[in-house]
DNA sequence: CCCATTTATCTTATATGTAAGATATTTACA
DNA sequence: TGTAAATATCTTACATATAAGATAAATGGG
């Protein structure tokens, strides 16, 4: 794996370390890329739904269905505030999920799943759990869990290095 | 790492295998849409640019700057014709790219970078890579190498499940 | 209690993305 | 040659995303 084995840029950072991290950034996101567009498509294909309608229906069906705040549902799927608004308005229009002012916080809204969501998205679990098997067939048991160990530790180092971390001195890199 | 380790998901399907691919499938999503939104913010607070911005840039920069076809381009940044039409449009209309029509394909167009675009990427390159170095330097550099190596592996799989695989092998991803 | 701050959501403007299909041009082949 | 198919891009309609800021309500210190 020499130099040579690089035509994937010519951005030139400075060390060599670096360059391994660049190399992996560019993995990442080609990878993250072709599985959300694959994941993506078979959702569009088979049930004419977007990923993020499916990931808030994952979310509202984790707690067995029941009410759950705008902000529970946003951070579990990481959209924004304007983003979940006019997803849920979406969803709402299409009778998938339900809102209804929250009891106990009047600035609050709450929302969970309508019937036909829930017959949507017990229609989808199985299929698109069986898709994700068949397009994951060519990597090995252990190489899935090795992966699953590692990326874990990529998004903690990540997340990491994004918070600001106050108190903590923090190596610049100049 | 038992059963207990599992507090994500509510799907239940149906086979062990299917089990471990879905949690690596949503590590792959969490981690991608993490990578994504730093990277992102990173550029948008540094440079006011967006990912996909800085992505044709690259491209463009790669073969030295020359003209491309905006299918080249397209492939490259994994965007449909529609999305990179608009994107171009904007990046032109900010005087960092340029169009023209293609000389040996009525069809077709192509683009460059302008000098304004060269020295924004040229400034926005370094600056994102050294920041990248930052961001991942919680994984050692064995972690690094092993999940380049798993990452391509799993785009493979995926990229073969997705294709239909017709009548010619054709082998995109080098 | 009063007020500044924080929190939770929505609004607006805009950027980015897909899907579906139109248009112009090139290519392949009968 | 003529024409069907493929190709390259653009157009349109709409979904999804961010940023910035507005609004309303809760919270906490004086």
């Amino acid at each position: 794996m020499t130099a040579t084995a690089l035509d994937d840029d010519r951005t030139a950072p400075a060390s060599e370390d670096d360059l391994l991290s660049l190399r992996l950034w560019l993995q990442l996101m080609k990878c993250g890329k072709t599985v959300e567009a694959a994941a993506g498509g078979q959702l569009h294909r088979e049930h004419r739904q977007s990923l993020a309608r499916f990931d808030v229906l994952s979310q509202l069906h984790r707690l067995g269905g029941g009410w759950q705040t705008v902000g529970d549902v946003a951070g579990a799927v990481m959209a924004s505030s304007g983003n979940i608004t006019g997803l849920l308005d979406r969803m709402a229009a299409d009778g998938l999920v339900k809102r209804r002012a929250n009891p106990a916080d009047r600035r609050s809204h709450q929302i969970a799943m309508t019937d036909a969501g829930r017959a949507l998205f017990d229609r989808m679990a199985g299929n698109h759990a069986r898709w994700i098997g068949d397009a994951l067939d060519g990597v090995g048991e252990r190489d899935k869990k090795r992966l699953i160990e590692l990326l874990v530790k990529v998004r903690r180092s990540v997340e990491n290095a994004a918070d600001p971390e106050p108190p903590r001195a923090h190596r610049t890199t100049g």
